[in-house]
DNA sequence: AATGAATGAGCCTTCATTCAT
DNA sequence: AATGAATGAAGGCTCATTCAT
């Protein structure tokens, strides 16, 4: 029975069971059916709501991004210098976001976005509003120079404990992945009071 | 015109043409068509010669580590100390590796290890045997803990610097990649000193 | 023109269509396009209603077993003794059982049920249901042991009988094949007399 | 090392080999590779010695048939009467006759049969010549028509239980197969006095 | 005599997608 | 709004067969 206002919550339902069945197939090569069916609905559903396969999962990618991104709008608030830093790189290994089923959802959409154009554009958009905050943060602690380089270490720091950690079995260490992180952050903080 | 050995030739164009193919595409999901196409074969000669799809890819990958493991062995010959752990950097962003078709390549073995037990076995196997090679080095330098730190590290930093580089467009910046790790290292090295 | 309800329909014209294709080529090694076209679809629908190839035949030839079984049913209906054995007899006769396409499926799927357990369960199911028909109605006539060696000498005849018209030519002779059976009953009725 | 005279052995071994892979599959779809194989050869090695599959099938079955036929002969010489014929039964269901794997493929090619013209003639020339033997040792006992009802009988009864058999798990019960066709002999035996 | 090399043809199966209901 | 029905296209894989050596 059909009901009125339906169309966010399918969406919403569909786009969840995307990410879970990419999440627990480890890449992007799941069925619509697979998808539908997580989703309590047809595959002729899920094209009824999001055009072609490709939609759908570009917009699962956006809504990873997006949850990310207002989670690290949360975390920042009020926040700047080295704790603002702290902050950020706390959320990217946050129980929410440093999930088994994100993490490999996330390196999946990395993979498939040296083919697909649209998603490589969303994970640039996403990297360069990262890096933007990572730069705000740092420019008042150390010479642009550095500040970029930190800015880069971090961000390859986070994306290569991403990607090792799709490797382990087991649930993810988010102690140690953040400690690492911030052992970065504190030489470079260190260091270039001394240089 | 069929002639008499073969084998060994077939199997390294054919492994090349795999290497080839998934590094164009971005993903493992390229055609037996395609890699024999590439190779000068036909589907049924890749059968012929590797058994199934599953294990030509995996004898890529193979191939791929087993090219690095030379590298590294040959770069690091008679090394000892912070000039062995930068002849292991150098050599994971030299021009033979640090090549967009090898870098989408480890990137989407990488995916798919999540699934595969054999690839993943095979990558974990690549992952020791550099965390023991950058241990070795490292442990006369500091102590053992912050020597593990460190090499992980180096690892996550190379890992991460490979992962944001398959999204770049042109060819991947060696030269900054490597600085980046080296500087890392410096600041080790530096800051074992003075904690 | 996609019509509902069309599941029933589509089995049934598949399943029919099966039974021709075997009946014809004499063997099990017919190809899913083929029944598909015979049952005026294509293969991918075949699939969307048995899942595969396996099953499809599989359901076949328990039509065939059930459609003989419902004959069986109600030729039995109210008889006892040796109108029922004649009646079992003539059943495996009746014009719509011993027709040469079902001759041909019966020893098809006899041969393909050495290797598949699922196809060797369900024959072996009809044929300890034939026995026990056959037993009821002749236990009454003579002792137990000559009630079961007889029982097993008619449904010897009746497959023997079965597979040596699959090698004739034209349609097969039910007359005589009935009258080799009750000859073979009708002595073993008198001969226990004897004994 | 090709040898000369190897040609009989040669056929001989793919032979041997042709019938155990189709006993133990329990069809002829059996490949090429797998015959040769067993048979200490290859597959080209196979069409070098029979031209085609269907050659070398032909000639398994043929040599099957002529192994049953050497093995009659020798037990019916200097026999007649009933003897002569229960002389027939006991070499069909003799030890080296009633072998699953013989009892498999004899049922295989039978299904063939169906679809090949050369194996339909050759399977008829047997049951012919099976047919005269038995109607030859009757005669004397019987009517004519009796006689032959009761070859017929006898026939089917053999190939109803090798059939039979064939679906039953572990070695096959010769001694009660024999029983039961000669049971049948006697009643006829018997029944024919009293007529 | 014997085989490694190679392939064309074919089959089963999957799946995104469309369409009528 | 939602779905059962249906399919075209494509892919992996097998195998009998051929050919040069």
């Amino acid at each position: 029975m059909p009901k009125i206002g339906m169309e966010p919550l399918r969406r919403r339902a569909l786009i969840d069971a995307a990410i879970s069945a990419i999440g627990e197939r480890g890449s992007l090569d799941v069925t619509m059916s697979d998808i539908a069916g997580r989703g309590g609905g047809t595959p002729a559903l899920a094209h009824h709501y999001f055009g072609a396969k490709e939609d759908l999962l570009f917009s699962a990618m956006r809504h990873i991004l997006a949850e990310l991104g207002r989670d690290l709008r949360e975390a920042v608030a009020g926040l700047s210098g080295a704790a603002r830093i702290s902050a950020i790189i706390e959320v990217n290994f946050s129980p929410k976001q440093f999930r088994p089923e994100i993490i490999a959802a996330w390196l999946a959409f990395y993979v498939e976005a040296q083919r697909s154009p649209s998603l490589r554009r969303l994970l640039r958009i996403y990297a360069r509003r990262l890096n933007s905050n990572l730069l705000f943060a740092l420019r008042p602690l150390m010479p642009a120079a550095e500040a970029a380089r930190t800015a880069e270490g971090i961000a390859a720091l986070v994306d290569g404990l991403y990607i090792r950690h799709a490797l382990k079995d087991g649930a993810p260490d988010a102690a140690s992945a953040i400690a690492l992180v911030e052992d970065y952050l504190a030489l470079r903080l260190g260091g270039s009071r001394h240089a």
